[in-house]
DNA sequence: CAAGTGCCTTTATC
DNA sequence: AGATAAAGGCACT
């Protein structure tokens, strides 16, 4: 099966599982694999195609983001040379839309590691506590599912390698196996309010919820702010923000939260209503550059 | 090869 | 309010 790409629908799917938004995917003889829901979706681009086995058009359509206007986002986030710059470097990344409860865990968990630690955890976690899944000859695991991580022992989630992230994924998985969070309801709730809700619950501050929002919750004005994008913002943005304030955040080690807030105000401010995408161009620049 | 640094931060405490 | 420290452990240099 495949969906053909002309030049209304602008996707690169390399860039676009290698950006650092998912986890999970793996490239096996020239084909990704990765398991979407119960399922493992096998996908490659040929020129001006898509091309999948074991998903249906309308799945991946909405998983790969191709239902986005890109070329409209991409336009109205093009306000200056740095990010056109970024723009045409990597045109064709999309955000993808991503499974709520498994983005919320991944990013709980990507809190002060880098991507190849972060994969390994997630890749331990499923192993352990998902269900095994066979295609072409290869082994994947569904993400485990609330009610399998909420009775999951700390030891066993230590072993893992969540280190201190242990008890953050313990408790939030408890809460979202009570019930406490409606995903399919926060992806009809505005940004702001269903921000709020998601940092209730713990391991979840400002920059993890933003993620979550932005790669899951389909609010493509969520603006992420890392270490990363606080390069970019310092490197490319200074000029929009005081002196007094730039030399602060260029000092200290963490964010605190009003200033975490103010830098995603601006990209929300500034880019507009797509802003999450100009941030994962901006973000995927600065690593790939830098 | 050892040791140091950095990592898509959050929370607790003062 | 705002600053500071602590919290795994792996990958990279």
């Amino acid at each position: 099966m495949r969906i053909r790409l002309d030049r209304s629908t602008p996707f690169n799917l390399d860039v676009t599982l290698c950006c650092g938004q998912t986890f999970r995917w793996d490239k096996l003889a020239g084909w990704w694999y990765g398991v979407v829901g119960e399922r493992v979706f096998k996908v490659r681009q040929t020129e001006g195609f898509v091309e999948f086995e074991n998903a249906e058009a309308h799945l991946v359509r909405n998983y790969f983001g191709l239902n986005d206007n890109l070329n409209r986002i991409l336009s109205e986030i093009s306000k200056d040379g740095h990010i056109k710059n970024a723009v045409d470097m990597f045109s064709g990344l999309r955000i993808l839309r991503q499974d709520p409860w498994e983005c919320l865990i991944s990013y709980i968990c990507a809190t002060y590691k880098n991507i190849s630690a972060i994969k390994h955890m997630l890749s331990n976690l499923s192993r352990r506590f998902g269900e095994k899944v066979c295609l072409d000859g290869n082994t994947f695991y569904t993400f485990p599912k609330p009610e399998r991580l909420a009775v999951a022992s700390e030891a066993e989630l230590v072993e893992c390698g969540l280190g201190y992230r242990t008890k953050y994924v313990h408790e939030t998985a408890d809460m979202v196996n009570d019930g406490l969070y409606d995903f399919e309801r926060l992806t009809r709730t505005g940004y702001a309010d269903a921000k709020a809700q998601l940092l209730n619950a713990p391991g979840v501050g400002p920059k993890v919820a933003d993620c979550i929002l932005l790669f899951s919750l389909g609010k493509p004005e969520a603006f992420p702010v890392d270490v990363w994008m606080r390069r970019a913002i310092l490197r490319h943005y200074n000029d929009h923000f005081t002196r007094k304030f730039i030399a602060k955040i260029r000092e200290k080690e963490a964010l605190n939260r009003s200033d975490y807030e103010k830098l995603g105000s601006f990209g929300r401010s500034y880019f507009g209503q797509f802003a999450g995408y100009a941030q994962e161009y901006l973000y995927h620049y600065e690593r790939t550059i830098r």
